[in-house]
DNA sequence: AATAATTATCGTAATATTGCAATATAAAAA
DNA sequence: TTTTTATATTGCAATATTACGATAATTATT
């Protein structure tokens, strides 16, 4: 095998792995950090910032744009990427939830 | 090549990473909504909850404890696993953040 | 138009992940 | 002690990911 059974889960589910799966790569959490740095996004320099090669810079930022966790615009000849909230913010009341019901609850 | 770079990126790069990539199958999030709805957990059942093998959940639960997302304890001849808040935390803690530095960006 | 700059895509090698059958391990029950 | 129950490990096949050199595509600049 080798392939996600993904058909067996709630799009929820899948929704939520989907996002913590792009999130999943140091590399792409250190995009993600030089982009709330720069806040207005500077794509190029992400190559600059990365000890990674400018193919394998572009094809982390593609999983991170399908993911829907950032999002290009083109300008110019360059194109400027930034951080989709929206996102973001699944995640985190995702992980809200989490919290609010481990916390109330007791453990083995 | 294949093998992630993890030298070249900060701990908590790493860390996060590590935390995230456990989370991102939909069977471990599956897993975790399960020990959400059942509070202290039941063990076997997760193999029963899931349409996947008990090797296959075995795997997972262990890719969940190893990132700290767990924990388990030994109980007679069966093991008790439930989330482990404080993992959860740091990853919620750690959006937090993202959120707030992204909320008050103008974006492109 | 030719060149430079910027980013994406292709192809490929190395490695990792997913899933399961078979089997091992360990404790409980008979 | 034998059997049952519960979980982990091993081994393997299928697939996915990571990384990068080479190259394509696109727009700016000269």
């Amino acid at each position: 095998m080798g392939a996600t059974k993904t058909e067996h889960f709630t799009d929820q589910q899948n929704q939520i792995a989907t996002i913590a799966k792009a999130l999943g790569h140091p590399a792409r959490i250190a995009i993600i950090e030089y982009l709330m740095k720069v806040n207005e996004c500077i794509c190029g320099d992400i190559v600059n910032e990365l000890p990674l090669a400018q193919p394998t810079v572009s094809q982390h930022l593609k999983e991170l744009k399908n993911a829907g966790i950032i999002k290009g615009s083109i300008e110019g000849n360059s194109i400027c990427y930034c951080i989709d909230e929206k996102t973001i913010d699944i995640l985190n009341t995702y992980f809200l939830k989490i919290i609010k019901t481990v916390s109330k609850a007791k453990c083995c």
